[in-house]
DNA sequence: GTTTTCACG
DNA sequence: ACGTACGTGAAAACC
């Protein structure tokens, strides 16, 4: 008989963690139960990674701590669980059970005790699931921790061998670093003035701090001196420390088993909503068949019956249309819908000709339909030259709006409401999604922004944007043979040939057969080359700016001049615009991206001149300084709202305000740093990033950020209030009610916690801007409409917009730009709209 | 598929 | 102690 192989679970360790890691999440009655699903995910998954015969669950029951009592005084930071946290411990508690999995708790003992003592016992081979590092202290031989990382299904599997090569530790030197290091999340105080780098090293040097201590008189003075003075701390942390493997607690290792799968935990499962999980789990066939909705599809093999559904539906409220190069399909209901296969061969009834002829009126009908991604089924539907209008469901826009992370596809869309079959997936979540967004209050932004916006989109797309190939070519050889100089100039400074283009390459040229000065290490284990870092040795050898340089014209060259080639068509480049990827509510465009198209230097303006008007005259419009309009708007606060009324420099103003004095005698260095602490505003500032934007330290960008806020209190009122919001609600809101949920910013880790913290103040900034930008763009394309001009919208550049015009409408397309843009809401800080016009997207 | 770098707002 | 500014997409190297 082979080794048998126990499982064990840290259950308050995994709990937690998935408590952090994972967005709050329903059950039917609106519990969160975020933490249950976590914890039963990885369960199940360790269960299939490691195939162990036993399983049992570990946790801590509370009462008199026996180990840790010692040191009470510093337990209080243990108890402060967050509400609907415990909350979830009875439902896991209720699952488990169900599940028939062995769970051992005792008052008064420890998890880490209970899991010390069972794997002490239990003579096969172990695995221990804990987020917590304490545990490293079991492994053994027949011994494994699985250390959960990033979230909770993703584990470092330690051993006795990975503990020395990637701590250098010995499991029984676990303690001894704690000992030392301390721990204030488990109330460990270790010595004084001794953290990670110094425990290190003397544990490198001792087995133990009991040897340690015996030679103690040989360390420096000062580290001796803290040594001495907490080695008292230092034997009492070590004995909290030590997890103890022969606790007294019942388990019976014998009739101990897996987990079983029955009726009873499947229907709790359905009503914690856990979907995912039952799909993935075997039940057993019998209740197989009802993990998602039962389908009737009817397969359309006659004209007469496709002629006899066409006047089915079109009597409908609304029906689903989705199709894909082969099939269509129909549907005006959760229970039915129909599929359409034609055929290649023209002779037979049922082709796409035939199919099309029929389905023409009713898509062009006034019949309202459900779709999942109208640009796309618009653009399939274009090539047959099938008209489709009355499209009043998007649900792929309709789910962005509700929760803009979950389910990016089809697929996974219809499957989260238990459909697997798309036609009437998509009738159904057409109610649904609804449903949710009056629900959320968002039925206005969908209908009058959105939906209107995505038609916008699909003609702004069709339409496309003119390039000059000539010049593209003429700039592309002009360019490659710059570079080619640029390299040959570099090797020879190298004194060898490599590939520039490789970071890790030209680290080890710069920093290791150089010897130039180097910055952080990438995560890669070499050092890092980035503009930053080559910037700060650029008059340390002649080889550094010719780098820049290199990469200057590489990147120009590489994405903007050849990569574009491919993507013309017709002399046209037709760029998709995304409407359901960012968080904040912006549009983002690719193939080609054109907002990102270089600006900023000399060089990269050249490459603007690329794209030109196909009528005659781009007019460009964008808004001056939205966001800090809107952050004047939402903060009320009097000195940026006289500001933006009087027209005023706002950087030159805020300088002054800084630094007590007229705006008339600010100097251009004072505007660009009030200018770098605007910026940081909307981005939601920390010192930290003040400080690497500015080449400020971090305490002088601290002190910059301190008297800002001084000088502007409402500013600083308001984006508190933006946090406080988000951690009461859990999202952040925009003007139009678009939501963003931020669920790091409850997180335990500090990092993710601050990135909460600082897009709970950015979200309504950005995302007001990109409401109030597709407000604008619905505003103008409607007055051109209206004024009978062939003038059409060409691009969008978040807070700018181009449009291709004919001469004669350029004046009229520029007032109705400015009017239009600069009224698409009523705020009480007035937006300025500035046009340009031009041949060419420089000029513009 | 992920990482690094860099283009834009 | 934490080791970051917000939001994107593309190219190339590297796994």
């Amino acid at each position: 008989m082979s080794k048998q192989r126990l499982l064990m679970l840290d259950g308050n360790s995994i709990l937690n963690r998935a408590y952090f890691a994972l967005p709050a999440l329903n059950d039917k009655d609106g519990r969160n139960v975020n933490a249950v699903y976590g914890f039963i995910n990885v369960l199940i998954k360790a269960s299939q990674d490691y195939k162990p015969d036993k399983l049992i669950v570990a946790f801590d029951k509370g009462g008199q701590n026996f180990r840790k009592e010692i040191y009470s005084a510093y337990k209080a930071n243990r108890a402060g669980m967050p509400d609907d946290l415990f909350q979830q411990l009875p439902i896991l508690h209720e699952l488990l059970a169900l599940m028939n999995v062995s769970v051992v708790e005792k008052a008064g003992v420890e998890a880490d005790d209970i899991i010390g003592t069972v794997t002490a016992a239990f003579k096969g081979d172990s695995f221990v699931v804990s987020g917590d590092r304490d545990m490293f202290q079991l492994v053994a031989d027949n011994i494994t921790v699985l250390f959960t990382k990033r979230g909770v299904t993703e584990v470092e599997t330690i051993t006795p061998e990975t503990l020395k090569n990637n701590y250098n530790l010995t499991p029984r030197q676990v303690i001894d670093y704690k000992a030392l290091r301390g721990d204030t999340s488990d109330n460990i105080p270790g010595v004084r003035g001794v953290g990670e780098k110094t425990a290190m090293q003397l544990l490198a040097k001792y087995p133990d701090i009991e040897t340690l201590y015996q030679h103690v008189d040989e360390e420096k003075e000062a580290l001796r001196e803290k040594l001495v003075n907490g080695k008292d701390m230092a034997f009492v942390s070590k004995k909290l420390a030590t997890i103890i493997t022969d606790a007294d607690v019942n388990f019976n290792l014998d009739n101990c088993g897996l987990y079983e799968l029955n009726a009873s935990v499947r229907e709790f499962m359905e009503k914690l909503q856990f979907r995912s999980i039952i799909a993935r789990l075997n039940f057993g066939d019998d209740i197989q068949s009802s993990r998602t909705v039962e389908i009737v599809r009817e397969n359309v093999t006659s004209l007469s019956q496709l002629n006899r559904i066409i006047e089915l539906l079109s009597k409908s409220d609304y029906f689903a249309f989705y199709m894909t190069e082969e099939e269509i399909i129909l549907s005006n209901s959760g229970q039915k819908e129909y599929s359409v296969k034609p055929s290649d061969n023209f002779l037979d009834e049922i082709t796409f000709q035939s199919v099309f002829d029929r389905l023409q009126p009713l898509l062009a009908s006034s019949t309202p339909k459900a779709v999942y991604d109208y640009k796309t089924t618009r653009r399939i539907l274009d090539r047959l030259n099938v008209e489709i209008n009355a499209v009043k469901y998007d649900v792929c826009i309709m789910q962005y709006l509700v929760e803009y992370r979950l389910y990016k596809d089809l697929a996974s869309l219809c499957e989260a409401y238990a459909y697997k079959d798309f036609g009437a997936g998509i009738y159904v979540l057409a109610t649904k999604l609804s449903q949710k967004l009056k629900d959320l209050g968002m039925t206005k932004l969908y209908y009058d922004i959105e939906l209107p916006l995505s038609d916008l989109l699909y003609r702004m797309e069709n339409e496309g944007v003119s390039v000059d190939e000539e010049l593209l070519s003429k700039l592309s050889l002009e360019m490659r043979a710059q570079l080619d100089g640029i390299s040959a100039e570099i090797y020879s400074l190298a004194e060898e040939e490599f590939n520039l283009n490789s970071p890790m390459q030209l680290s080890k040229v710069l920093f290791e057969k150089l010897n130039l000065p180097h910055g952080k290490k990438t995560h890669r284990e070499y050092y890092t080359t980035n503009n930053d870092a080559l910037e700060r040795i650029v008059d340390k050898h002649p080889i550094v700016p010719k780098i820049l340089e290199y990469r200057k014209f590489a990147k120009l060259l590489n994405t903007y001049i050849d990569g574009l080639k491919p993507l013309i068509k017709r002399g046209k480049v037709h760029t998709t615009y995304n409407q359901t990827l960012t968080s904040t509510g912006r549009l983002s465009s690719s193939d080609p991206n054109l907002q990102n198209i270089p600006i900023r230097n000399e060089l990269g303006k050249e490459i603007r001149k690329i794209f030109c008007s196909k009528y005659g005259v781009f007019v460009g419009a964008d808004y001056s300084q939205i966001e800090l309009r809107l952050l004047a708007a939402f903060s009320q606060d009097e000195n940026l709202l006289d500001s933006f009324r009087n027209g005023e420099d706002i950087h030159a103003r805020v300088a002054g305000e800084l630094m007590g004095i007229p705006v008339e005698m600010v100097s251009s260095d004072m505007r660009r740093m009030a200018k770098a602490v605007n910026f940081g505003i909307i981005y939601g500032i920390s010192d930290y990033g003040l400080a690497q934007n500015t080449n400020l330290s971090v305490k002088k960008a601290r002190d910059y950020i301190d008297l800002y806020f001084k000088r502007f209190p409402k500013i600083k009122e308001y984006l508190d209030g933006c946090i406080k919001f988000v951690q009461s609600d859990g999202y952040a809101l925009t003007l139009a009610g678009r939501r963003r949920y931020i669920p790091e910013i409850k997180s335990a880790n500090f990092n993710l916690r601050a990135f909460g913290e600082r897009v709970a103040m950015n979200m309504p900034l950005q995302g007001s801007a990109a409401d109030i930008m597709k407000i604008a763009m619905l505003r103008v394309d409607e007055a051109i409409k209206k004024e009978n001009l062939k003038s059409k919208i060409v691009l969008q550049i978040h807070d700018e917009l181009i449009v291709d015009c004919y001469p004669e409408e350029a004046e009229q397309v520029k007032e109705i730009l400015k009017r239009e843009m600069e009224n698409a809401v009523e705020l009480s800080c007035p937006l300025t709209v500035e046009t340009e016009q031009g041949g060419n997207l420089y000029e513009a």
